[in-house]
DNA sequence: CAATTAGTGCCAAATTTTGGCACTAATTCA
DNA sequence: TGAATTAGTGCCAAAATTTGGCACTAATTG
C-alpha cells in the first residue's frame, strides 16, 4: 500500500477508535511499527495534531479539532457535506459510510485548521447521533438542533423528558412526560408522549417545545399498545 | 520533487494556461517528458478530464468543467459521498443542501462522465427522493428501497396507494388506502392511512407492505385532525 | 524495579520512480 | 503527398525513495 493510502487510513483510523498504540495501528494496516511511526511523523508535519502518552495505557491521538489538505473547496461547501456525511454515519446501517468518510477526511485536509475547528464545534452542537434513526436532523425545522440531546437520551434511556411547551395560542407550559414515538405529518413532526399528571397521551410539535432535559431519576417503560398486526396506535 | 507535488504543480500550471505541451511542461516542472506523461495518465486516473490534440499547435488541455476542483477521491469515496449528499438533500428543508450539492457537483466534474453516468444511474435505482422527509431509507428495514417511488408519488400527488398487506397471523389481503402519514415506534415504521372501504383509520409496518402502486385516478384531501394545539391525532 | 510505549538513528533490502530510447498514431501545413 | 509536430506506449536500467529490523533513549505506570 502506498504512503498516501496508508496514511489516510491512520487518520481514519484514528479518529475513529481515539487512541490507539503505534503497534496497533502497525498491524492494521499491515506495516512495521518504524514505518507507521514516520506516517505519524509526515501527518505531524502536514498540520495533524497528534497527542502521544508513552507507557503502559498509553498510545497516540488525532487531536479531533485538527484537521488539514489539498482540496478546494469552500469552508460552506466542506460544511455541507461535513452534515451530509455525519447524518449518513448516524443511520449506522450503510455499508458506504466508511467510504463517504474516507473521502471527506481528504476534504477536510485542505482547510485551514481553525475554519474546521468551528466547523467541527458546530457540527457537534448541531447534533447528529443515535437518535437520528428516529429523528432526521434534516426536518427538525424550527427547532434548535442544540436540544436534540435530551431527546436521545430521553428516547434511548427511557427517561422522562421535561421541557416548556407554547401551544398554538402561545400560552406557555412545563411538561414532563414520557416520550413514545415520533409522529409525522408532513411537514411537522410531533412528538407523541405519555402524560402521567394529565393520565393521558398528547402531542407536542416539535417546533414548540423549548428547553428540553432528561430527568434521570425516572425510568418509563415503553406503551406498547397494539396495532391490528399486533400493535395498536398509542392514541386512546 | 515528489510525484505528488509534481502533479499539483501540472494542473496549476495547465489551470493557468489553457494548453500546453508536454514537453514545455516537462521544462517547467524539471522533468523528462516521459515523466510528465506518466502523471497525466495518473491525474486521468484520479478523475481529471484531460484533453489532448497531436500535432502543430496541439498539447493537452484540462477539461474547463474540472477546473473547479482539485480533491482526489475515488471513484467509490464519490459515490459513498453523493449517497450522503442526495440523502440530505432528499431531505429538502436544510438551508446547507445545495451547498453541499454544490460541493459536490465540483467533485463529480473531475470524474470521467461515463463513470459519474454509472453512479448516477445506480443511485436513482437505489431511490432517495422527496419522500425521504417522510421515510428515511437507512430505516426502512427490511423494505425493499425499490417500492419506495410509489409511496412517494402517493403521498405528494395525495393518489390512492395500493399495496398487498401481510398481517401478524400471516393473512395476506390487498388494500387501497389514503396515506396520510409515518408513525414510527422504534424500531418499527407505520404508514397511518385512511382505509375507505372499512371508514376507518389503519395502521400497517412498513416492512409488511409489498407490491405498493399508486392509483392515479383518485385523489384524497390530507385528514387534518386537531391535535391540542390545533392538530389532533389522526387516529379515533 | 520491571513492563510498557513513544520516539530516533542507522543501514541494507525492497520497492517505486525516473529518464532515455525506440516506437506508433494522429494532426497540421506547405 | 511528405515533412514536421505532438500525444502516447513499452521497455529497461539507473536513481531515488520507502521500508523493516535493530539497537537505542525517554517517559510513564504500577
Amino acid at each position: 500500500m502506498n504512503p498516501r493510502q496508508r496514511q489516510d487510513r491512520l487518520v481514519r483510523s484514528l479518529r475513529r477508535s481515539g487512541t490507539a498504540t503505534i503497534a496497533a495501528l502497525a498491524q492494521e494496516v499491515g506495516a512495521s511499527r518504524r514505518t507507521v511511526l514516520r506516517d505519524i511523523c509526515a501527518l505531524r508535519d502536514e498540520g495533524f495534531v497528534i497527542h502521544s502518552e508513552p507507557g503502559p495505557g498509553g498510545g497516540i491521538q488525532l487531536d479531533p479539532q485538527s484537521l488539514q489538505t489539498t482540496a478546494r473547496l469552500s469552508v460552506a461547501e466542506v460544511f455541507a457535506l461535513l452534515i451530509s456525511v455525519a447524518s449518513m454515519r448516524a443511520a449506522g446501517n450503510l455499508p458506504f459510510a466508511g467510504l463517504a468518510d474516507a473521502g471527506l477526511a481528504k476534504i477536510e485536509k485542505a482547510l485551514p485548521s481553525d475554519k474546521i475547528r468551528d466547523l467541527r464545534r458546530f457540527l457537534d452542537c448541531l447534533y447528529i447521533g443515535p437518535l437520528a434513526p428516529q429523528v432526521n436532523i434534516a426536518d427538525m425545522g424550527a427547532m434548535d438542533p442544540a436540544l436534540l440531546p435530551a431527546f436521545e437520551t430521553a428516547f434511548l434511556e427511557r427517561q422522562y423528558l421535561r421541557f416548556q411547551y407554547r401551544d398554538a395560542k402561545g400560552a406557555v407550559t412545563q411538561r414532563e412526560v414520557e416520550p413514545q414515538a415520533m409522529l409525522i405529518l408532513p411537514p411537522l413532526w410531533y412528538l407523541v408522549s405519555w402524560d402521567p399528571t394529565r393520565n393521558d397521551f398528547r402531542h407536542f410539535r416539535m417546533d414548540r417545545i423549548a428547553d428540553p432535559s432528561c430527568v434521570a431519576e425516572r425510568v418509563f417503560r415503553r406503551r406498547h399498545v397494539q396495532f391490528d398486526d399486533g400493535v395498536r396506535p398509542i392514541t386512546k
